[in-house]
RNA sequence: CGGGCAGUGGCGCAGCUUGGUAGCGCACCUGCUUUGGGAGCAGGGGGUCGCCGGUUCGAAUCCGGCCUGCCCGACCA
C-alpha cells in the first residue's frame, strides 16, 4: 500500500480529549476516530488491524472445532420477554430499542443468548446432533453511561461471541474447558498477559465463569491475587480468610441507646464519639437465592459482598418489613422474628464489643458482643476483599490488581434452553429434554485498546507482528528527486508483496523526518529504509521497531531476517 | 442519575473580564529552495464562534433555556 493514497493523516499532537497513552496513540496514528462518545470509526489502518485480531480468534475458534455464523444485530423484544431479560436489564441497560412504522419493537443486541438459542434449536433435533458450538464476530450495542479509554468502553463493540450446545452437564464442562483453552491461545498468539479469574456472573447468570482480565493501567476492574498459591478472583467473588480468633471477655453487657438522626456508619462514629468504624457492625438485609430474609453482617469499615444471587433489600421492601428498621438494622434481637443473622467470620473472630444497629426505629446497641449477645445462624466471607486480606487458600496476603475484563465465559446450563421455545432435543432415550448451553464472549474492538496500551513507548505504538497493520514499513528516501530510488522501492515493494509480506510503503514527497516519526508512530515491527546511498550499494537497511535492532540485506533478497 | 468544567477553521488553543472588522500554532494549497529524525522563504484558501431566544444601534463576548463533550461520584441502612 502506497501512503501516498492512504486514507490517512497522523497528529502531531495528542487530541484534547484523549484519556490513555494507547488511545491518543491510535488516534494520531489515524486508526481510529471517534464520531459520538463511545462511538467509532475504524479508519484503513485501524480495521487492518481489527481484521487481523479477528483472524487470529477465528484461526483459534475453528481450530478448536467451532463453527462460523452471523447472527442479526437487531433482534425482536418478544425473544428479551421470553427469557426475561427485557425486565432483568430494564430500561437502563436494555435502552437499544428501537420501533418500526408498524409498532413493533427491536433491540440492538448486547448479546445473542435468546436469538442463538432459537437459532441453534431450530436446527437440532436429536442428541445425535450434540455438541454444537457457533460463533460469530458482531456488532454489539451497551448503554455505556460512562464510555472511556477509546476502544476499551464504548456503546458500540466488536464481539466475539460463542455458544455451545450439549446433550448433558458433562458435556457442557468438557466442551467449556475446550472453549477456556482456545479463548487462552488467542491471547497468546496477541501478545497479551491474561489471567483467567473466577467470577461471579452479572446480568447473564450462571454458575461457573471465568473472566480473562488484562493487567492495564486503564483497567476498571481489579481482582484479587495471590502470589504464594496462585489463587484468583474477581472482587465480586473473591473470599478472604478471617483473622485469627481473639479471646474476648464479658465487657458491660449490651445496652441500647436512642439515636435520633443516625443511620450511616460514619454518622453513628460521630455520634458515639468514642468509637471508629472499625468498632461497629455494617447490618444490611438481604435475600438469599431460596428467597429468605437475611441480615449481612461485617465489620463498620468493611462493603459487604453478598454471595453470588443474593440481593439487597430495597428501600420499599425495607420500610414495609415490620421488623427492620432503615438505618437501624443490627444482628440483635432476629431470632424471635424469624431473621437469621449472616456474619462475616471476621467479626466472630473479633467477638467485640461492638455498637450496631437495635432493630428498633432511630436506636443502637453498644457492647454488643458475638458468641454472648448474639450467635449468627452462618459464618463466612462477606467482605469486598482489600489488599492485604488473607488468602483463603493459604493465608497470604492478597493483591488487588488493575485490569481489563478482556474476555468472559460461562456455562450457563439450561437457564436459556429452558426458556426459549424450540431448544429442545430428543435423547437416547426418546425423551424431550433442553440443550446444555454455555457462552463465550472476547471482546475484539476492546483487546485492539487493551493492545495499543499495552504495546508502546515514546515514539507510538508497537505493535505484536500478529495484529500489526502491515508487516513491513517501507520508507524510500529522496524517490522524488531521485527516480533510481523510486524505481528500486517500488521493484523492492513488489518483490516483498510477492513473497507475502505486507508492505505500506512511504512513497510521499516529504522530509526524511517525517517518514521516520510516522513510522515509528504507525509501528509496524519493522521499518526498512532505502535510500541513494544504500542503493549504489544494492542494499535495503531494516530496523525493528521494538527492539531498535537493525541491519542490512540485499535488494534482490533473501528476506530472512525480515521474517 | 448527582456534581464540576468546557464547546471559536481539520487538530490544539487565544480572544470573552471592559460588546464595535475573528486571531495564533500545526495541518492544507501554489511557487522556489531544501532532503538520513517532525525543513526554510514568499504567497494563498478555509470559521453560521454548539443551538434557540433575549438585551443592545451593534453580541464569540452580557442574560435565559437547550444540546453535546470531558472529569469526579453513584445500591453500603
Amino acid at each position: 500500500m502506497r501512503m501516498s493514497s492512504l486514507l490517512l493523516r497522523t497528529l502531531r499532537d495528542d487530541p484534547a480529549d484523549t484519556d490513555s497513552a494507547g488511545y491518543a496513540l491510535l488516534v494520531r496514528g489515524g486508526y481510529v476516530r471517534r464520531l459520538a462518545s463511545g462511538v467509532y470509526t475504524f479508519l484503513p489502518l485501524g480495521l487492518r488491524v481489527l481484521h487481523r485480531i479477528e483472524a487470529v480468534v477465528r484461526r483459534e475458534l475453528d481450530r478448536a472445532g467451532m463453527q462460523e455464523l452471523l447472527m442479526p444485530a437487531l433482534s425482536p423484544i418478544e425473544l428479551w420477554e421470553q427469557s426475561g431479560r427485557a425486565a432483568r436489564f430494564g430500561t437502563d441497560a436494555l435502552p437499544a430499542l428501537t420501533v418500526d412504522g408498524r409498532g413493533g419493537t427491536y433491540v440492538l443486541g448486547p448479546t445473542h443468548e435468546e436469538v442463538v438459542t432459537v437459532t441453534v434449536g431450530q436446527e437440532v433435533e436429536s442428541y445425535r446432533q450434540l455438541p454444537v458450538t457457533v460463533y460469530q464476530i458482531q456488532s454489539k450495542f451497551r448503554d455505556e453511561a460512562r464510555p472511556r479509554y477509546g476502544l476499551v468502553r464504548t456503546k458500540e463493540l466488536v464481539m466475539c461471541d460463542a455458544y455451545s450446545f450439549d446433550a448433558n452437564p458433562e458435556g457442557m464442562a468438557a466442551t467449556y474447558e475446550n472453549a477456556v483453552a482456545a479463548y487462552l491461545r488467542i491471547f497468546e498468539a496477541v501478545e497479551l498477559a491474561v489471567t483467567p479469574v473466577v467470577a461471579q456472573s452479572g446480568a447473564i447468570g450462571g454458575d461457573v465463569n471465568h473472566e480473562f482480565m488484562v493487567p492495564s493501567p486503564i483497567g476498571e476492574d481489579h481482582f484479587a491475587s495471590c502470589a504464594a498459591c496462585g489463587y484468583h478472583a474477581n472482587t465480586e467473588a473473591a473470599e478472604r480468610r478471617a483473622p485469627a480468633a481473639r479471646t474476648v471477655g464479658d465487657g458491660p453487657a449490651m445496652e441500647a441507646v436512642a439515636t435520633p438522626g443516625v443511620g450511616a456508619i460514619d454518622e453513628v462514629v460521630a455520634f458515639f464519639g468514642d468509637v471508629s468504624a472499625p468498632e461497629t457492625v455494617k447490618a444490611m438485609a438481604a435475600t438469599t437465592g431460596t428467597g429468605d430474609i437475611v441480615v449481612v453482617c461485617v465489620r463498620g469499615d468493611r462493603e459487604v459482598r453478598l454471595p453470588h444471587g443474593w440481593d439487597l433489600l430495597d428501600d420499599a421492601a425495607l420500610a414495609a418489613h415490620p421488623h427492620l428498621h432503615k438505618g437501624a438494622i443490627g444482628p440483635a434481637g432476629l431470632a424471635p422474628h424469624g431473621i437469621a443473622v449472616v456474619a462475616d467470620a471476621e467479626l466472630v473472630a473479633l467477638g467485640g464489643p461492638f455498637v450496631a444497629g437495635g432493630n428498633a426505629p432511630e436506636t443502637h446497641v453498644r457492647g454488643l458482643v458475638f458468641g454472648r449477645d448474639v450467635t449468627p445462624d452462618q459464618v463466612g466471607s462477606f467482605v469486598v476483599v482489600e489488599a492485604g486480606d488473607g488468602c483463603p487458600n493459604c493465608g497470604s496476603p492478597l493483591e488487588l490488581i488493575r485490569s481489563v475484563e478482556a474476555a468472559h465465559t460461562f456455562q450457563l446450563g439450561l437457564q436459556y434452553t429452558q426458556k426459549m421455545p424450540g431448544s429442545t432435543f430428543l435423547d437416547e432415550n426418546g425423551e424431550q429434554v433442553p440443550m446444555w448451553m454455555g457462552c463465550y464472549g472476547i471482546g475484539v474492538s476492546r483487546l485492539m485498546g487493551v493492545l495499543a496500551e499495552a504495546h508502546h513507548d515514546d515514539q507510538g505504538l508497537t505493535w505484536p507482528a500478529a495484529i500489526a497493520p502491515y508487516d513491513l514499513h517501507l520508507v524510500a528516501l529522496g524517490a522524488n528527486k531521485n527516480p533510481a530510488v523510486a524505481d528500486a522501492a517500488d521493484a523492492l515493494c513488489a518483490r516483498l508483496e510477492d513473497q507475502g509480506f505486507s508492505v505500506l510503503y512511504d512513497d510521499r514527497d516529504v522530509s526524511p523526518g517525517v517518514k521516520f516519526a510516522d513510522a515509528d508512530l504507525i509501528g509496524a515491527p519493522i521499518r526498512l529504509v532505502l535510500g541513494a546511498k544504500g542503493l549504489d550499494r544494492g542494499v535495503v537497511e531494516w530496523r525493528r521497531r521494538r527492539t531498535g535492532d537493525e541491519g542490512e540485506c540485499a535488494l534482490e533478497g533473501p528476506f530472512d531476517a525480515l521474517a
